[in-house]
DNA sequence: AGCACGCCGACT
DNA sequence: GTCGGCGTGCTC
């Protein structure tokens, strides 16, 4: 009998994926259990690959063509039954390889990083003598000088990329050895400090000289010498050097690199644990939930409840019950930043029976919390998106709060769905999905209103306040009478009320990213990615242009490389409003808070906006949520059209959903609030429904509309996206593409798919990382025979070799 | 993707 | 003859 492991591996991409046979050797039989990571020979090279085992099977025969497995990485199973079949879903889903899968499921603190090291197989002097030209001499020089062994990276360090070729060949010669080793990639809590290791008179002296040719050496010794020592990551953030440039001072002597224990995140602080009295209303909407979970069938339910109704309070109660039955519990937030509240309360009430995961965590706290999913000692996790993926058994109940926020989407690929992994996962496990929200995305009311979704409902407010008062500002009179400003005659008005009564206001500029560039007030000249077609934004914090699609900075210039004209500041425009408000109010104290005036600590700018009572807080998106300020009055949104007017099918949702959110901002205390909206279009639907908090008429318009376009429900929409180097080919591969499937889905086996294929058209921004995007949309139903048939074109792209260096993914629903 | 194999022209 | 360029096809 031989035993054969089914393995995902690392190095199959998406052409070639699929489960691979590899005979499990006598001595790794005892380790090799499925869900273990491994290290398996792969291609034609034998080339080591990590893997993870996702079956065994004892076979009769052995089978002379069959690799054998090289290491187990790992002492105990890392990926239960329930989560292989997860990871199978994922890639049918989400159109990525196995082991993608694998890896988007595990906590990234897990991941071991291969090192390949190349040794010296016969002494040094026969070494030195035996290479056959330069490029081999070098490669062997390069190992006697490290004392004949050096992992790969440093050997293409010193020889240069070709290096890997040439240690192979003399790897096969017999005069080098390889070994892989695996190490951790994250061990522990540490950061990288940077330190001076001579005088900062005598670091700067080594560098001067250089200073034009290596400037990054310079600004970090700069820096350094300034401050003494800095973490790794911020000297690089300020400076814009590389971790590259910082190990190569360490090897000059003038900086020592020491690890140190990271700070930790504060502690949780306790809140009151005394027993939650739901309300009449909250009563009946947990009754109601309770019954469906008891039927122990999956299903769905959407928890529609105004902000202020006390959603919380129902979630906390039904995990309670769900952990009283013997089952565990999930619950998921858009971010957890603006919820310690929530973490708070949690805590309080499940105590270390519940584990929280996400962002703010270390990678090793994270790893933590994970194991301690795994070894069942908690009943709740508590999390933003990828918590999604806690390995909870005997679940019985998800909750997703806010679930309509974009933030559930994963933004890089695989790029799944919280909401759609959590249908998956309550599938599986007979488990109730519960989906809550003040203004629920339209798909999801789409299928409470047929049935789909149990619908639940909390209407009243909590301490029954009234809702604003709301005045629509119409823009066009304003530009008609002669306002060239941004605030108009009624936002005057209220506001010169407002700071007469000494109450506050917040005015909310809804524009997206709230990034602020530099142009030249000669020319018009916007300086640019070098790489990407937008243009670069500015960052006050260390004076540099960065670009936020590829990474790319490079110091800000004071004059334009075109004409040699002043560079000015234009952004998101909060500094021209700030600008108009002190015109307008010279003695009013303004606050304002964009990215540029943030930078990491906006609760401490809140906080000093609450305790110092400054009259105005002006900002971007990021005011609009989670704020709760008793003494604010009066809101204002700047340009409500700004969000509506955009390329995307959910503009309109999004848009009534901020500014249902911003308008529920006012009044939040004792006081009445109002709020006033400035827009072009003072009779559109999404904006007079919004002002007042109309859920129910937004969303008969917008079905209507989506009906009407063929968006989602009534559709899905994939977007295939082609990219890579040359415009041209990329173009001309889309459309190529588009043909194929316009082809294929008149055969009559798939006629019935009532498919639309548009395109191809330019991706948003067309150019990010020197290459080229361009799209063809597939309108249609996201079924398994639909992904069948998408999967086969990605697969074909991938092996036609004319697309060699293109790439092509797949997207459904997706942001942008 | 990454690698070997094979086929062809240039050169010792 | 043989070194090395690139085109082709496979990955348990």
């Amino acid at each position: 009998m031989e035993q054969v492991a089914l393995v995902a591996v690392a190095a199959a991409t998406y052409a070639i994926d699929k489960p691979y046979d590899y005979l499990v050797p006598a001595s790794l039989a005892e380790r090799a259990k499925v869900g273990t990571r491994v290290t398996v020979p792969f291609g034609r090279g034998n080339r080591p690959s990590e893997g993870v085992i996702l079956a065994l099977r004892q076979e009769e025969s052995r089978r002379p063509e069959l690799k054998v497995l090289a290491e187990v990485l790992d002492d105990e199973s890392v990926l239960g039954p329930d989560q292989i079949k997860l990871a199978l879903w994922l890639r049918e889903r989400y159109f990525c390889t196995l082991y993608d899968a694998v890896k988007t499921l595990l906590p990234a603190g897990l991941w071991y990083r291969l090192r390949e090291v190349f040794s010296l197989a016969v002494d040094r002097e026969t070494a030195l003598d035996s290479g056959k030209n330069d490029r081999e001499s070098r490669v062997l020089e390069t190992l006697a000088a490290h004392g004949g062994s050096a992992e790969l990276e440093t050997v293409k360090l010193a020889c240069g990329e070709d290096a890997a070729g040439v240690l192979r060949e003399l790897c096969r010669r017999g005069l080098v050895s390889r070994q892989t080793t695996a190490k951790r990639k994250i061990s522990d809590k540490v950061v990288k400090r940077v330190t001076l290791a001579v005088s900062p008179e005598e670091a700067l002296a080594a560098v001067e000289p250089r200073r034009r040719a290596a400037p990054l050496r310079y600004e970090v010794i700069r820096l350094l010498a300034a401050a003494g020592s800095g973490i790794a990551s911020d000297i690089c953030y300020f400076t814009g050097a590389s971790a590259r440039t910082i190990t190569g001072l360490e090897k000059s002597g003038l900086v020592t690199i020491t690890e140190e224990e990271a700070f930790r995140v504060p502690k949780v602080s306790q809140g009151e644990a005394g027993p939650i009295v739901l309300t009449g209303e909250q009563q009946a909407v947990y009754d109601a939930a309770v019954q469906t979970l008891d039927t122990g069938k999956a299903s769905c339910a959407l928890l529609y409840g105004v902000t202020g109704s006390g959603k919380t309070a129902v979630y906390i109660r039904l995990l309670q019950e769900v952990v009283r039955r013997g089952r565990r519990g999930m619950i998921l937030v858009p971010e957890i930043a603006l919820t310690p509240q929530m973490m708070a309360r949690f805590s309080a009430h499940f105590g270390d029976r519940v584990a929280m995961l996400h962002s703010g965590l270390r990678l090793s706290e994270r790893y933590d919390q994970w194991k301690r999913v795994r070894r069942g000692d908690v009943d709740v996790v508590l999390g933003t998106r990828s918590a999604v993926f806690a390995p909870l058994e005997d679940l019985g109940m998800i909750i997703l709060d806010e679930e309509h926020e974009d933030s559930y989407q994963s933004e890089n690929p695989p790029r799944y769905h919280a909401r759609d992994v959590a249908k998956f996962l309550c599938a599986q496990h007979g488990a109730m999905l519960l989906l809550g929200s003040a203004t629920p995305s339209v798909e999801s009311t789409w299928q409470a209103q047929r049935g789909a979704y149990q619908k639940l409902i909390l209407r009243s407010r909590y301490n029954r306040q009234p809702l604003p008062r709301v005045l629509i500002a119409d823009l066009r009179e304003e530009v008609r009478s002669g306002n060239t400003g941004t605030i108009s005659a009624p936002l005057r008005e209220e506001l010169a009320e407002n700071l007469r009564r000494g109450e506050q206001s917040i005015l909310f500029l809804n524009r997206r990213g709230s990034s602020r560039m530099l142009l030249c007030g000669e020319c018009g000249a916007v300086p640019e990615c070098p790489r990407c077609s937008v243009p670069l934004t500015y960052h006050s914090a260390n004076g540099r242009l960065m670009c936020h699609y590829c990474g790319h900075s490079e110091r800000a210039r004071e004059r334009c490389d075109e004409c040699g004209g002043l560079m000015k500041h234009v952004g998101a425009g909060t500094q021209k409003v700030e600008e108009e408000l002190h015109q307008l109010f010279p003695e009013a104290e303004v606050l304002r808070m964009d990215a540029d005036t943030v930078s990491g600590n906006h609760e401490a700018l809140l906080h000093r906006f609450e305790t110092k009572k400054i009259p105005i807080l002006l900002g971007t998106q990021m005011v609009a949520k989670g704020l709760d300020f008793e003494n604010v009055t009066l809101v204002g949104v700047l340009a409500a059209d700004l969000s509506l007017y955009m390329d995307n099918y959910r503009a309109a949702e999004r848009t009534f959903s901020l500014l249902t959110q911003v308008v529920g901002r006012a009044g939040r205390g004792s006081k009445d609030g109002r709020a006033v909206i400035q827009t072009f279009t003072p009779d559109n639907e999404v904006i007079t429904s919004a002002a007042h908090q109309d859920y129910n008429t937004f969303y008969a318009g917008e079905i209507r509309i989506r009906r009407a376009r063929r968006y989602p429900p009534f559709a899905d929409i994939f977007t295939l996206t082609v990219s890579g180097p040359e415009e041209g080919r990329v173009l001309r591969a889309a459309a190529e593409l588009r043909d194929a499937m316009r082809t294929a889905v008149q055969y009559p086996s798939l006629s019935n798919m009532e498919v639309e294929i548009l395109g191809p058209a330019p991706a948003p921004v067309v150019k990010v990382n020197n290459r080229y995007r361009y799209r063809v949309l597939w309108i249609g139903r996201n079924d398994h025979a639909t992904r069948e048939v998408l999967a086969y074109y990605v697969r074909a792209f991938h092996q036609k070799k004319e697309n060699r260096g293109m790439n092509l993914f797949v997207d459904c629903n997706g942001a942008d």
